[in-house]
DNA sequence: TGTAATTTGGGGCTCGGGAT
DNA sequence: ATCCCGAGCCCCAAATTACA
């Protein structure tokens, strides 16, 4: 077990930026920040409490970065899963995508961020933003100060013109045959401060919703 | 200083898991 | 059967560094 110690919890992270919720909407702890960085904890603990048996068997550290990702943006937002249908991952159409660098061999990023290549009636098309009110970007890093980072930056599919601007030309590229994929991605700025998110249709640069980190003293730290 | 070697980052694609 | 999802693998091009 780590006994982890109050130096070095999320709870008593360094950095932490209070997202500003929308008024009106359902919380689920009367503080979700509080709850978020004992989920934050929870997470990191689970992660490094497995990696020793993971890495001395040769095999991946189990991650579930999906799960971990919705029930984070759900406990933020004050917006549940939908617990039995197929579709968005909030119960308001949102959408969650995560993405964790801590022990990944790859460079990890946001996949299939807009919807392509499916059967559904939206799917190709710009009106498939117009049923996501937002799509929280969940990303898992470290940063160049050896701490553990969580951090979150919401875009609002519906209104921002320049992420519509970069879908739309993504779109357009796939009409054209110049792109075949059916993987919109989204590069997040990993291991540095800066909130710009990039693709070669253009890059999106957001404030942090959310942002919380924790020393890694225990954790063995690899880029 | 020009070229080769290496690093870095973006993107396509696939795999395995999970759900309906 | 279909859809969704994130990570890994491979490839390529640009940028950077090493070296003659």
């Amino acid at each position: 077990m780590n006994d982890l110690t109050s130096e070095t919890t999320f709870a008593d992270a360094p950095s932490i930026i209070d997202p500003g919720l929308d008024p009106g909407h359902p919380r689920h702890a009367s503080n979700p920040t509080a709850a978020a960085l004992s989920l934050l904890d929870l997470h990191y603990e689970a992660f490094y409490d497995v990696e020793p048996f993971a890495s001395q068997t040769g095999h991946p550290v189990p991650m579930d970065t999906r799960g971990w990702s919705q029930i984070l943006a759900s406990v933020l937002s004050g917006i549940n899963g939908l617990a039995r249908q197929k579709g968005a991952d909030l119960a308001d159409g949102s959408d969650v995508k995560g993405a964790n660098t801590w022990k990944a061999i790859d460079t990890p990023r946001f996949n299939g961020v807009i919807k392509a290549g499916t059967k559904a009636l939206t799917s190709d098309k710009i009106e498939s933003l117009d049923v996501m009110p937002h799509l929280y970007l969940v990303l898992w890093d470290q940063t160049i100060r050896d701490t553990a980072r969580c951090r979150i930056w919401v875009v609002r599919p519906q209104h921002d013109v320049l992420f519509r601007g970069i879908c739309t030309n993504w779109y357009d590229k796939r009409t054209a045959d110049e792109i075949s994929s059916t993987n919109f991605q989204l590069h997040p700025p990993r291991r540095n401060d800066s909130n710009v998110i990039r693709n070669s249709c253009g890059n999106l640069e957001y404030p942090l919703y959310f942002c919380a980190d924790v020393p890694t003293a225990k954790a063995n730290v690899t880029a």
